[in-house]
RNA sequence: GGGCGAUUAGCUCAGGUGGCUAGAGUGCUUGCUUGACAUGCAAGAGGUCACUGGUUCAAGUCCAGUAUCGCCCA
């Protein structure tokens, strides 16, 4: 048999990715009796451009089912869509150029589905391309009406837990749009604003502070003043009552460390609300709630005299009226940051609305156990999580003012107001659309007025562990429960991560997954995340795909440690073809030497064979415990080291001229033996990262033999052939070898120049074992003899008279 | 402002629990058509391990601080 010159990486993927298809070689068997390995694969948005980061990530992911299966485990490995949630709406409203307030949420949803669907197509498309074995039947998308039935269980089960309650929140809500906005909706935009030096009164007499104010407008919201704690100049004020200006109602001075001692006077107003430490101290300080704008940003009867106007027009009449009445003492022009709503430019507000809320709180220290049961890789990610749980300061609100997202289950009574739930056999329910079923439980009202809000996609996105598991459902999977393994980037531990460990906490007291690998970032040149808002990204798949192999693309993904962010650079990309050429040469080399290879045949091992045979499981366990860690860059750079230096530079030299020869047949098969078994290990060690140079080569050389239908079914190489000895006398006579390389290196001559004798010394009992080597050194070195002679040391003298 | 990480050769990166002249790939220099591979082989040059202190017989490695960069949060 002989290999082709050159191997085309364009022929082959597409050959051997349509081979795995059809073959169905990834196929989840949920009948077999192997151990399952199940991956919680992140379900990506379909609104967005994918990138090399992304790819990048899901490689390192794709790299572990591969080890696992090859392990013997049956591997579970999905893949999904996120394709509900705020991007697949703001992108359905870019690409259909429509505002999803204009039609109704059913409409609406109609147009979702229809743009997702061809981003889907894409997607997998994609992902053939880069060789990655998931499992297409086990796709899910988060828009699936069971996916929405699961969710809207979710709901109800914490719910019936009392884990929900609701409770008025603020939210970001844009006046102009008469929308509630999220937070990635707003930007940041400079402008001229005025700095108002406002006096109040203080409330027992004994003095007056001065506040500066870019809001005088709120002064009728204001609810307590704040102060730095270790601010020495206003420590005294700490506990009295201020007189709010105009309005004359009493407020209380508190300390906060949040208060910037060098903006203004150092003393600041809380109103509810200006911005988001406003927020923050209302909840913490537990403030009254003082309301003075409506949705469409006019003054309300709060504001008193101000009612009916626009917060602009209300700015400039309160500011006269502060002017006449001699509160205010001055002003400062100033430039300072707004956050305004992106679609329209207008200044976003904080209303005050109804919102759900799951309680976690007062759950902080369970939650903190569940982070310590997973085993997280690499650990110190670990500690993100626990200071985001210890930080905590406020319970996880689920409800957003949007159109595109899982509805909740909920309507309320017209008459006692009072929520009434769907049941459970009845999901998934639109309450814009469907009716509760009989009256209503507490008052037997028979009008009800349906929850518009839908769940936050976080609330759907963290149950894709009893997604996987169909939990609830009637073809539920027994068992696969907690999943093995949840791979993600460190960018999404804060919310991810940590709602997908509280849901499974709150439903079935235990953990989501017993093993999470986060893994970093694909940075840009100039050393930034990569992301479609920053309009930063690097590399478009499909382009690099057309440049270099799939291959040498995952090659490169794997070319770090897991966690590290790495740069996206196309000077290192195509690195991953110098290991694909090599091993198609070498392989092809060895083929050559297998045509009379009796694999039944035993014969004693040469020296030199038994070295390699040593070697190559010193390589394979370094392997082996790297990926056992999820450093798969572990193990490239052992196996690579191993095959390139090891095997490739000196055992193929070494062994050459044993192959060749058929003078000598058992020195010829002992060293068939060894480069047939190492050369096989070593395919399965690269199998995970480069998955099709090295099913091309089994297919060609070692499926007859081996009879697995794939390289990727073989079992992961554990070999166990260790002599020491042979290890340590190998390693020793490459030394030789490497002086007379250098000799002829050093004289400019050709490595197959001869050399007439080299001369070697060593003592007695290391010169025993070198002797063994004897027939091999000649033939490497091309010496015609050698000396041996008793000595201290090792030493190699070469010799050559021309 | 807080949390986490990074800073090692021109470039991209390795360097568990501190230990002989700090490694790999790439790039650079020189030589070599070696019965697989010039997409190769051999040899060579190249580093105050960001900075300042400290612990120690011994610090790239541990501790404290500083600087710069990145991500997340505020």
């Amino acid at each position: 048999m002989t290999l082709p010159k050159r191997y085309n990486a364009k022929e082959a993927e597409p050959k051997w990715q349509d081979f795995w298809n059809s073959r169905g070689i990834f196929k989840y068997d949920r009948n077999s009796s192997k151990p399952v390995y199940s991956i919680d694969t992140p379900p990506p948005t379909v609104s967005g451009m994918i990138h090399m980061g992304h790819i990048f990530s899901y490689v390192q992911a794709e790299v572990m089912a591969r080890y696992h299966r090859m392990k013997g485990m049956e591997v579970y490995y999905p893949f999904c869509f996120d394709d509900n949630g705020l991007p697949s709406e703001r992108f359905t409203e870019q690409q259909k150029k429509v505002r999803a307030q204009d039609m109704t949420r059913s409409e609406f949803v109609e147009l979702c589905l229809e743009v997702t669907k061809d981003a889907e197509d894409m997607f997998r498309d994609l992902w053939t391309r880069f060789g990655f074995s998931c499992d297409w039947d086990l796709l899910y998308t988060t828009i699936d009406p069971w996916v929405q039935r699961i969710s809207q269980r979710s709901f109800l089960d914490l719910n019936k837990k009392g884990f929900v309650y609701r409770k008025e929140s603020p939210t970001l809500w844009c006046p102009e749009c008469q929308t509630a906005v999220a937070q990635a909706e707003t930007e940041d935009r400079e402008s001229a604003s005025v700095f108002h030096d406002l006096e109040f009164p203080l409330a027992d007499g004994s003095g007056k502070i001065i506040i500066a104010t870019t809001r005088p407008e709120l002064l009728p919201a204001c609810v307590a003043i704040f102060i730095n704690p270790s601010d020495e100049r206003w420590k005294h004020l700490l506990g009295k009552m201020a007189i709010v200006p105009v309005y004359n109602h009493n407020v209380e001075i508190l300390a906060d460390f949040r208060v910037d001692m060098e903006k203004g006077s150092g003393i600041v107003m809380c109103c509810t609300f200006g911005d988001t430490t406003d927020i923050e101290w209302w909840q913490e300080y537990d403030l009254d709630l003082r309301i003075v704008l409506d949705n469409r940003g006019h003054m309300n009867a709060t504001a008193g005299f101000l009612e009916g106007m626009y917060w602009k027009k209300a700015r400039k009449v309160l500011v006269q009226k502060l002017n006449d009445e001699g509160f205010r003492k001055g002003g400062e022009d100033i430039q300072h940051v707004l956050n305004v709503h992106e679609r329209c430019g207008t200044p976003l507000e904080y209303l005050v609305n109804m919102q759900w809320f799951v309680s976690i709180l007062d759950k902080k220290d369970e939650l903190i156990r569940r982070g310590n049961e997973v085993n997280w890789y690499p650990p110190y990610f670990k500690v993100r999580y626990e200071h985001w749980v210890e930080n905590l300061k406020w319970d996880w609100c689920i409800s957003r003012q949007r159109f595109y997202g899982v509805p909740f289950p909920v309507w309320f009574c017209e008459n006692c107001n009072e929520p009434v739930f769907a049941r459970e056999e009845n999901l998934p329910v639109d309450p814009l659309e469907d009716e509760p079923e009989g009256p209503c439980p507490s008052c037997g009202g028979s009008a009800f007025r349906p929850e518009s809000d839908v769940m936050d996609t976080w609330a759907t996105s963290s149950l894709t562990p009893q997604i996987n598991a169909k939990w609830g459902e009637k073809d539920e999977m027994e068992g696969l429960l907690p999943m093995s393994l949840r791979p993600q980037a460190h960018d999404i531990i804060r919310t991810w991560a940590f709602y997908t460990i509280t849901k499974a906490h709150l439903h079935s007291d235990s953990i989501p997954w017993k093993d999470i690998m986060i893994s970093g970032h694909a940075l840009n040149p100039s050393r930034e995340k990569m992301s479609k808002s920053k309009g930063n990204i690097a590399g478009d798949p499909l382009v690099a795909l057309d440049r270099y192999s799939a291959d040498e693309l995952r090659y490169w993904s794997c070319s770090s440690k897991l966690g590290n962010d790495v740069l996206f650079s196309e000077d290192v990309l195509g690195d991953g073809r110098r290991l694909v050429t090599k091993l198609w040469n070498a392989t092809r080399f060895a083929v050559s030497r297998f045509e009379d290879f009796d694999r039944e045949l035993r014969t004693d091992l040469k020296p030199f064979d038994r070295w390699i045979l040593s070697r190559f499981t010193r390589a394979a366990r370094n392997a082996t415990s790297g990926m056992d860690q999820y450093e798969y860059s572990v193990c490239i750079r052992d196996g690579e080291h191993f095959f390139w230096k090891a095997l490739c530079d000196n055992y193929l030299e070494i062994a050459k001229k044993r192959l060749y020869s058929d003078d000598t047949p058992d020195e010829k098969h002992s060293a068939q033996y060894a480069l047939y078994h190492v050369l096989y290990g070593t395919l399965r060690l690269f199998a995970p990262v480069i998955v099709h140079i090295t099913e091309e080569l089994y297919q060609a050389v070692f499926r007859e033999n081996e009879g697995h239908e794939s390289l990727h079914l073989a079992p992961w190489p554990e070999p166990d052939y260790m002599d020491e000895t042979a290890l340590k006398y190998g390693d020793m006579a490459l030394q030789i070898i490497e002086k007379a390389r250098r000799f002829k290196s050093e004289a400019n001559l050709s490595m197959a120049a001869p050399l007439n004798s080299i001369e070697i010394s060593a003592p007695s009992e290391d010169l025993i074992e070198l002797i063994t080597f004897e027939d091999d050194l000649l033939s490497v070195t091309r010496a015609e003899t050698i000396n041996w002679s008793e000595g201290q040391n090792l030493s190699v003298r070469i010799v050559n008279t021309e």
